[in-house]
DNA sequence: AGCCAGGGTCTGC
DNA sequence: GCAGACCATGGC
């Protein structure tokens, strides 16, 4: 994969596995906008950034190459070989077609507050929701990054708020679960960036402290938020797959890349409307 | 109008 | 351990 510096743009030369709209626009980040070209606009790790993409050559917009080694390169998981973990998953039939159906589809590295947070917000609710909250949790209390575009705001800054100023999140009974979060990553207690160091069951164990976690959410903040690609987060569609699919569980050959496996079931199913068995 | 959405909590057996 | 009610909100 060649890199060009052009002194405003990084360019990325046939990056292999890299569709901007799979990757972007498949639920597990909310803060990307696909532009009416194609492109995305979205903030992440407080840094704002447009991509676009020709063919498999990929554009990173006025950011420099100091900012694509220290944040971008490990963001989009650039130095994972999805060609091999998808030669790997596709041994089983159904795993085939749901990466012949979105084979540019990566795992995002986002920061472990931010994921947290987001998939607090998530539960029983609808991805579209999902992103207008996200929205507004970022411009009412987000740092402003210009130009209308905002920070994560962080646990900090959420620990001080009480449940009547996130009111106009308009994100009803889970505002108390934001809120416990906060409080708990802010006073310390949980420090996410500790949580890669235990087991997986001792890591989700901490996370399901917090009010408004369980083990779906938790997954998906280890998955999304920790990189752990085993972790295996159970929303409706997947156990609609897993019924469907892996009666008897996943095969052994998965459960390395059990994530992204899921991610690929997950948008094959939302999108495909496959009809159960 | 009722059902669903990247679920979890709380209560009662 | 497990079922069932309940939780806010908005799109369909």
């Amino acid at each position: 994969m060649q890199l060009y510096d052009n002194g405003q743009d990084i360019i990325l030369c046939q990056v292999p596995a890299f569709d901007l709209a799979q990757t972007l626009d498949c639920g597990q980040a909310f803060r990307w906008q696909q532009q009416p070209d194609g492109s995305f606009a979205g903030v992440a790790g407080g840094r704002r950034l447009h991509i676009s993409a020709v063919g498999q050559d990929i554009t990173l917009h006025n950011t420099t190459r100091q900012e694509y080694e220290a944040f971008w390169r490990h963001y989009f998981d650039l130095d994972r070989d999805y060609e091999a973990v998808q030669r790997q998953l596709s041994a089983h039939p159904v795993l085939r077609q749901a990466i012949a159906f979105c084979p540019g589809l990566r795992i995002l590295n986002q920061e472990p507050w931010e994921a947290l947070c987001s998939f607090i917000i998530s539960q029983n609710n609808n991805i579209a929701r999902i992103k207008g909250i996200v929205a507004r949790l970022c411009e009412s209390f987000g740092e402003s990054l210009g130009e209308g575009w905002y920070a994560f705001p962080t646990a900090q800054r959420l620990a001080v708020l009480d449940v009547e100023d996130l009111a106009p999140l308009r994100c009803g009974f889970r505002a108390r679960y934001i809120l416990d979060a906060a409080r708990r990553v802010a006073g310390g207690e949980i420090v996410l960036e500790n949580l890669p160091a235990l087991q997986m069951a001792e890591a989700q164990a901490v996370l399901c402290r917090i009010l408004g976690v369980g083990e779906k959410v938790a997954q998906c903040a280890m998955l999304f938020g920790q990189g752990r690609v085993e972790c295996f987060p159970r929303d409706v569609w997947i156990q609609r797959a897993c019924r469907s699919f892996f009666p008897d569980g996943l095969p052994e050959y998965v459960l390395p890349y059990a994530g992204i496996a899921q991610q690929h079931l997950f948008e094959f199913m939302r999108r495909q409307q496959v009809v159960e068995v």
